[in-house]
DNA sequence: TTTAATGGGTTTTTT
DNA sequence: ACCCATTAAA
């Protein structure tokens, strides 16, 4: 019984033990907070005899309430069942929602607007006003609303602030959005924290009731929460005041998203009273990597100021890779994972970059040297258009007003409702102040506004599918109800019809959501929750422990550790981002979010640069310069990896041969073998001598016909080799080296 | 109405 | 490079 407090630092012991009343743990990087949080639900379950149902513990994503759920469920025995409440704060809240909405006007078959009906939404509200060609795109005016929602603003309060005539316009946009989703019965991501807030507000008796159920709160990741959910922690915690936060103010990387570091800064105030227990053992990297990312940060005004100490020895210095373009960055960084799983295939590495967009040349290395890996984030699955379709069809089918949904199925699979007809039915609601559903159902009945009878009809068969699928919505289980979709619409046939790979892809892609409500099924979910669970579901939630190789940004690493890190693409304008470069604040945040990825690492920590990253694809940029945060790493800590010194020229001549290090190894060897003190510019038959061909994967050439392009794989040897090339635009083309003229760059 | 072709604008990070 | 909206052709 509780052998886990032996295995605690006495400031972790304090924080685990402490008794009731407002504790603010201020947790450093690797400091086990994660540890420290469960332990500490595990000990006023087993210690304390506080009951699971009275303990609720937030976090962010799904990936930290689940990973929560099974360390707390280990500490109590492995009991699962009746667990402590660990969710999300959106899941939270769509759980009070359910429950209660109807305070507010909603019905509890209310949807889930994810930013992608968001954008739709944003977008009728611009053609709603007639602002579709005017210079506020939808993405804009979305990250406006979203902005003012985040912070409690009003259309109203948005209007009157307006200093201009696109400051009138944005907050027109806003109300037409309000009124929007009012109508469609739907909640957009802030409107869960927003509506729960109000709810709680205006009906006392609901608030009292979740304050008298949760005795014990705990908040994780508290520097990034943002005015409404700190609301929401105060409103919950008002009688008991049992409120433990876990946080770390040099880990605040979401402010772009309205959190709101001071909500961890003037938490003492909020709470009188608290207890303040900080974390500065950090039991997860090395000295070296500790002291690097702590000298980055500490070029931050912005914070309290905490000093790391690490547990663990030295270790190697910080590694820092110049390289010439992307692809060369990308090919260096899956040489070193390479070496470093054949040295250890239990390690574990994760690439992480700023943009997604830095993804693909990763894969593509990875994917090159057959090492398997996982990509978090990007395009995930409930993003697929296929998918979205399917679950749009379930959505109607359960809340008729959804217009978003409506809209994006209504001629999916085709039945002749072209833009026209959408048109037609979006003016008709607009009108009438109606919502899509009922505009369609006046049009069939005999109103019909000038609609051709191939429209009618297909208004009409569109019609009685969402009404026949609405009656099965209730009889079905999630599985069968998906699959009916599937049939009944059509979709799989349009598909199947299709006859092409991508058709495949996504018949599969169908197949996998058809498991995915299997197994909510088997969970004892319903539609409902099946469908709730697939709207909150984040790209980071993908991440698996298992993976040996981890790609994904920056801020999906948070949280999570790993053997080996690469911070790739450390140039100005990439990281720091060039829109957060002239505004110091968003500044720091950069830097901070530098720490967070190096601070990622346990043993070896690699920072890469290029020289020649394009934007948009475009040839020709100027050469990118090392980015700022580079040079806040103290020298003595920097471990060069590559011939820095080697003017470009030189590297022209040189190119995959000696450019990479393990090119410049490999050279080196092949020298000391022969015996021979060949000076590098003969190297080319140096390597030659060794067997070592003078094509290589990675090498770029020149084709008279295709231009420049990337060796991707060599066969044979000498005038027989058969090269694989990849030719930007013309895709990969198999070539003779006899025959194609070609030329090394 | 649908499909294929063309051209312009655009990407930070995400619950 | 990619996504999109518009345009021309079927």
């Amino acid at each position: 019984m509780m052998e886990y407090l032996h295995s605690l630092n006495p400031r972790q012991r304090e924080a685990v033990e402490y008794g009731d009343g407002p504790l603010l743990i201020l947790a450093g990087a690797g400091s086990g907070k994660t540890r420290v949080i469960s332990c500490r639900i595990a000990h006023l379950i087993q210690a304390r005899g506080v009951a699971p149902e009275r303990i609720l513990g937030v976090t962010f994503t799904n990936k930290a309430a689940g990973q929560m759920k099974e360390r707390v469920a280990g500490l109590l025995g492995g009991n699962t069942e009746s667990g402590p409440l660990l969710s999300t704060f959106h899941s939270f809240c769509v759980r009070v929602l359910r429950r209660h909405i109807e305070r507010l006007g909603y019905t509890k078959a209310f949807a889930i607007y994810d930013e992608d009906d968001q954008l739709r939404a944003v977008k009728a509200c611009l053609e709603d006003l007639g602002l579709s060609d005017g210079p506020v795109t939808p993405r804009a005016a979305l990250s406006r609303i979203s902005y003012a929602k985040n912070r409690g603003l009003s259309p109203e309060s948005l209007y009157s602030q307006a200093v201009d005539g696109a400051g009138e316009k944005i907050a027109t946009i806003f109300e037409r959005y309000e009124q929007k989703l009012r109508q469609a019965n739907a909640l957009d991501f802030d409107d869960l924290l927003i509506k729960t807030v109000a709810l709680f507000d205006q009906a006392p008796e609901v608030a009292q009731s979740y304050n008298h159920r949760i005795e014990y709160l705990l908040v994780d990741e508290y520097q990034d929460t943002n005015r409404l959910q700190n609301r929401l922690i105060r409103l919950l915690t008002e009688l008991h005041r049992n409120l433990c936060v876990v946080g770390d103010e040099d880990q605040s990387i979401y402010s772009w998203r309205g959190a709101e570091v001071e909500n961890i800064l003037r938490f003492e105030k909020d709470f009188p009273g608290t207890r303040i227990i900080r974390l500065e053992q950090n039991y997860r990297s090395t000295q070296a990597i500790l002291d690097a990312a702590s000298a980055v940060v500490s070029r931050n005004l912005a914070r309290l100021g905490k000093q790391l100490r690490a547990v663990r020895d030295a270790g190697r210095r910080i590694g820092l890779y110049e390289g010439w373009d992307a692809e060369e960055e990308a090919a260096f960084v899956a040489g070193e994972i390479k070496g470093a799983l054949a040295r250890d295939s239990t390690s574990s590495a994760a690439v992480l970059y700023r943009t997604n967009a830095q993804s693909r040349a990763f894969e593509e290395a990875l994917r090159r040297e057959a090492i398997d890996y996982r990509l978090v984030g990007g395009f995930s699955f409930y993003a697929r258009a296929e998918i979205r379709d399917v679950l749009s069809y379930a959505r109607l089918a359960g809340n008729l007003s959804d217009s978003v949904a409506l809209f994006r199925i209504l001629n999916v699979p085709p039945r002749g409702l072209g833009d026209v007809t959408a048109k037609a039915v979006a003016a008709r609601a607009r009108g009438r102040g109606q919502c899509a559903w009922q505009a369609i159902a006046e049009m069939i009945a005999g109103d019909s506004g000038g609609l051709s009878t191939r429209a009618l009809h297909g208004l009409t068969r569109f019609s009685h599918l969402v009404n026949s699928l609405a009656r099965e919505r209730e009889l079905l289980t999630p599985r069968e109800f998906i699959r009916h979709i599937l049939e009944a619409s059509g979709y799989l046939e349009m598909l199947r019809a299709e006859r092409s790979p991508e058709a495949d892809e996504r018949l599969e892609n169908l197949r996998e959501l058809v498991n995915a409500a299997a197994e909510a099924e088997d969970r004892g979910e319903s539609l409902a929750e099946f469908l709730d669970h697939a709207a909150l579901v984040s790209d980071a939630d993908g991440y698996d422990e298992r993976a040996r190789v981890t790609l994904m940004t920056l801020h999906s690493a948070k949280g999570l550790e790993f053997d080996l890190v690469f911070l790739a693409g450390l140039e100005e304008g990439v990281f720091p981002h060039r829109l957060s470069r002239d505004d110091p604040a968003g500044l720091e945040e950069e830097r901070r979010l530098c720490y967070v990825g190096m601070t990622r690492a346990r043993d070896r920590l690699t920072m890469t640069w290029v020289r020649h990253r394009r934007a948009f694809a475009q040839e020709g940029a100027e050469e990118g310069r090392p980015s700022r945060f580079l040079s806040e790493v103290p020298a003595e800590l920097v471990e060069p990896l590559s011939a820095l010194a080697q003017p470009a020229k030189a590297r022209t001549v040189w190119a995959g041969a000696v450019n990479s290090v393990d090119g410049l190894e490999r050279a080196l060897t092949a020298r000391r073998k022969s015996g021979s003190s060949r000076s590098f510019s003969s190297g080319q038959s140096a390597t030659r001598l060794d067997g070592n061909p003078r094509w290589r994967r990675g090498v770029r050439v020149r084709h008279a016909k295709y231009g420049i392009g990337t060796i991707l794989q060599c066969e044979g040897a000498g005038e027989d080799t058969k090269l694989t090339v990849s030719f930007p635009g013309y895709g990969e083309k198999k070539l003779m080296e006899k025959y194609a003229t070609l030329e090394k760059i």
